[in-house]
DNA sequence: AGACGGGGGATTGTCGACATTATTAGCGAT
DNA sequence: ATCGCTAATAATGTCGACAATCCCCCGTCT
């Protein structure tokens, strides 16, 4: 039984699994930089939680691919070079042929009414000139698609995957042309799903991947410099 | 540097991973049944190990999908039910042609020659009647092709996935006539990949997986008897 | 001056102890 | 006898400390 409250407001509704949390965001986000080093005794400070706790996120990053560790050396923020990325996209679009003939197959009444709800925002966005509001509702529409197909596999492995090559995709959007294009392919497989035709999800899933990958290799092409070494 | 101390049995070369490794090898060879609790303070003396390093092994295990863990109720061997053994092969499925596919586009001639010995052995042993031996050398010779197609990231994703649904493997040759089925399936992947065909590689992987998922599908459905429960 | 070797600082690996929480057993009341 | 409540037990969550290891700087020798 809990005696009287110490001092604290809010000391254990899982700590560690916040601790996990706020570090995965900080390196999605981008706030530790590539290469760069984590140290345990300065991530506990830093979030106010001990090394133990620390220490578990910092396993789970690594299995999840975020972070690499070396044994005795410490953990370093994953630096994925563009070929990983490549690499990772097609193993995505793998996954995700898979999960939107499978979101053909299931989707309900109601998993298409909210499909449609994300489609007609994207539209009104990208009408209105808004095109990183629209690259923002991206994923949010291929989330509902992993959530239609109920494949809780699939879904979490397109799932850390995203995470770990999402510093590529602002770039994406920057094509001339690009985002009518993306818009249009969304809607092919928006109208597959709807017809319950997996067969012609599968192909229209694989058309819009193919032009992702295709302009993720235009961005890393056109990039304005080689990755930029600072020294520690 | 003063090395005199040579002669220790096992100091601490990655004690850490090596609890992580028996435990995994634990899971995975049936030694603990699905839905057991993993009590750390046990395993910890049973592995002669501190909680520490079992942690460390369960959290990583844990986002492998080998266990489960809820919060403040421990770790507990993962139970896959037979619809989720269908999802997770369904996803190696859709990875290993794209496997297939870039080990295809990128074999070389020493790892055609590699996979040639292995398919040969498996002739032999079909031959002389040895179907668990083959069967035996069927991972090694997908394992081969994950090593050609030089994608660490999707062949690290079918590995782990290969684990969570090991369990149901051994059943599947059991089907009459399925192992000569499975013989004549490798050698048309085989054959793919000799002539560089990504396409063909793709299709014959296909066609495979979706043979044995079709056979894991007789096999729960002829499977002796509903999981035996024994009390703790 | 350059190479080799030792030493100091920093960081990780490992451990046991303490606090917190879930579970179970026991007891009494209705 | 069943239900509800309380207390004991077992296991996890969390923490700091100690030892082992690595890295880098610096002094010394050739």
């Amino acid at each position: 039984m809990a005696r009287s409250e110490l001092r604290r407001p809010a000391p254990a509704p899982e700590l560690g699994l916040d601790v996990y949390r706020r570090l995965r965001e900080g390196i999605i986000a981008g706030r530790f930089q590539p290469n760069e080093r984590l140290v345990e005794a300065n991530l506990s400070r830093m979030l106010g939680a001990g090394r133990t706790a620390v220490r578990a996120a910092l396993v789970r990053l690594d299995q999840e691919g975020l972070v690499t560790r070396e044994h005795n050396r410490g953990a370093r923020v994953r630096l994925v070079s563009d070929q990983e990325a490549l690499q990772i996209e097609e193993v995505r679009a793998a996954l995700e042929r898979l999960l939107a003939r499978q979101a053909a197959a299931k989707a309900t009444a109601s998993d298409i009414r909210e499909l449609r709800h994300v489609l007609v925002d994207m539209r009104k966005r990208l009408s209105s000139g808004d095109a990183i509001g629209y690259s923002e509702l991206n994923p949010k529409f291929h989330q509902l698609i992993w959530a239609t197909a109920r494949n809780p596999t699939a879904g979490r492995l397109v799932g850390t995957l995203k995470s770990q090559s999402l510093r590529f995709q602002y770039q994406t959007m920057l094509r001339p042309g690009r985002p009518q294009r993306s818009l249009r392919e969304h809607e092919l497989i928006f109208s597959a799903i709807v017809a319950h035709d997996p067969e012609a999800a599968d192909a229209a899933m694989r058309d819009h991947l193919e032009e992702v990958i295709e302009t993720l290799r235009w961005a890393i092409g056109h990039k304005s410099r080689p990755p930029q070494w600072l020294p520690d």
